[in-house]
DNA sequence: CTGAAAGCGCTAACAA
DNA sequence: TTGTTAGCGCTTTCAG
């Protein structure tokens, strides 16, 4: 049925070999039997089969990425960084979106087994369950292997994060400064150790300004916008508080529907600080207040430390990348 | 290095064949044969390769797909609906994402042709080029494929898309019934045949309601929320149309921000309508009335589609699935 | 129920 | 410069 370099050595009367040179720019070849040979393939409309290369030669030149969910624009993001950056090392990507958003330790097992099994040469992963049994998992991955968005304690690998006790600590410094004397969190997945950072760094400022720990309130939310938006309206029905924060940009646009829809104004009678930056953040009325997360940038680097594990497979290095992050001050403060 | 069946082929004291037949759940076999080669399995820590099974087999149970851009929320949520429903099916992505935002035809083919030689059992794409060249690569196309978001002329293939043309006519026809008598229209992608048939619509609407042609203005725009952005204040410097509508919701968001940092009010001074109907429309400030896409929807479509025509070889019927639209009316008309 | 042999399409090593 | 041979890890005959 498919084309082989079998039918193109038929065609040319030769050996499949000097048909493989001349595919693979070998040196060892006559140009000229190159050219008969390339203008063969062509003609044959022939596609070299990447499965058989990669059997013999035991790499595929494919990462395999883990992504809990792609209609998130943070994780949307990050992967666009890195498959550019796959592209232009000439790596394709293997991507497997979890169905539980990472709620399910076997499922985000799996989708790890899946990807070792078809055999890519590195991984992307951002471990939603820093627990044991995935961390397990993780200690017998037998290729390299770079975390985004996660630094688990009690595992020495590859990963590339952000300091996010250092974003919340700005985010609250900011209302601080602002005379803002109260902060809601509302926050999630606060097992993570991403979430376990920024309380610390909530908590670094609150020293700093010498405020009692009750400056900040914690109020933990689910993955939707929607549970942002009610848990906000229900806390205004009650009460008004100084300051929102939140632990993202979409968080933030449902505590500010809350708001505006309460007849609050912001930053008037409310101030708000959000997380990442996603593009919208800017263009949103009124434009947020926000830390910048690099999320193109964290996917792309992730991308090159992976690739530079792959071809230096004996080094026993391990790379690790924090980002900066910076407070962009819009008019929601 | 890596553990094969021929390990445990001579760790259980069996054929290759045994082994095989265990890890495949075959019939013809001892189950306490089977139960004993499972367990060296585990012990050995054996991870099946599937490049091996996959050359023997010719199918590969991956999907290739093609995406202009992840950052752009509205691939992002087809990517996830087409992610999620392959692996439901037990097939696996790879993902190709154009550098060019599409606007590279020899990069689009290129994507194409890689994976095609990863020998992918299907493909998913979106011809940004409508033109000859790519579609001629299209017609050479040795396995099933499907489009999303296109339906090019002169190509007898699978898509699913949504109906454009309708979709304009009840932004537009909205907006007239409002009373509305002059629209600017912001689009981009001039050439493609969604674009084509927004326009039409337009064309139906200004029929329907016996206005003059130049009711609708058209102004074209770059990819970036900015361009929008930029050309709806520079057109507020001079004068104040009624209505803007946009080709998505990103460039609403924009146009939105253009008419607020002016100092007028929506929908009071300017109405607006975008398109898509993203996440952030309904949280936006005001609530952005929009045309709803069903994004996440048409990716697992087709995706449906793909593995029908996958599993269906001989059959030769083209299927063409054409989703709804429909007008969400909130606060800014 | 189990095993032996062949081959998927390709490339590396060696020989001519 | 070119051809021959072997083998990557697996599954599908076919034979025991």
């Amino acid at each position: 049925m498919n084309v082989t370099i079998k039918d193109i050595a038929r065609e040319a009367g030769c050996s499949i070999q000097t048909v493989s040179r001349a595919l693979n720019n070998k040196v060892e070849i006559d140009p000229e039997t190159k050219k008969r040979i390339l203008e063969i393939a062509k003609k044959l409309n022939y596609s070299p089969n990447i499965l058989a290369s990669s059997l013999r030669l035991k790499k595929t030149k494919t990462l395999g990425i883990v992504i809990p969910d792609n209609s998130d624009p943070f994780y949307a993001e990050i992967l666009q960084g890195a498959s550019k950056k796959a592209k232009e090392h000439g790596y394709q990507i293997i991507l497997s979106v979890l169905s539980q958003r990472g709620c399910d330790v076997d499922e985000e097992i799996d989708a790890l087994h899946t990807l070792i099994s078809q055999r890519v040469d590195g991984l992307l992963l951002q471990p939603e369950q820093e627990t044991g049994i995935y961390l397990d998992a993780l200690r017998e991955c037998p290729i390299p292997y770079v975390l985004y968005n996660r630094s688990p304690e009690g595992l020495l690998c590859n990963y590339v994060t952000h300091n996010h006790e250092y974003g919340s600590f700005i985010a609250c410094s900011h209302l601080f400064e602002k005379g803002k004397t109260e902060i809601y969190y509302l926050l999630r997945k606060p097992e993570t150790s991403s979430t376990k950072a920024r309380i610390k760094g909530c908590e670094n400022a609150i020293k700093k300004y010498g405020l009692p720990k009750s400056s900040i309130k914690i109020i933990e939310c689910d993955d939707s916008v929607n549970d942002a938006y009610q848990k906000t309206k229900s806390l205004l029905d009650h009460y008004v508080p100084q300051a929102f924060h939140t632990w993202d940009d979409i968080m933030a646009i449902g505590v500010a529907k809350a708001i505006i829809d309460k007849g609050l104004r912001i930053p008037q009678d409310v101030s708000l600080v959000g997380y990442n930056d996603i593009l919208i953040a800017r263009y949103f009325n009124p434009p947020l207040t926000t830390v910048r997360q690099q999320l193109t940038f964290m996917g792309e680097t992730a991308v090159d430390i992976l690739i530079q594990k792959i071809s230096d497979k004996n080094s026993k290095r391990v790379e690790h990348v924090e980002l900066t992050l910076e407070l962009i001050k819009r008019s929601t403060t």
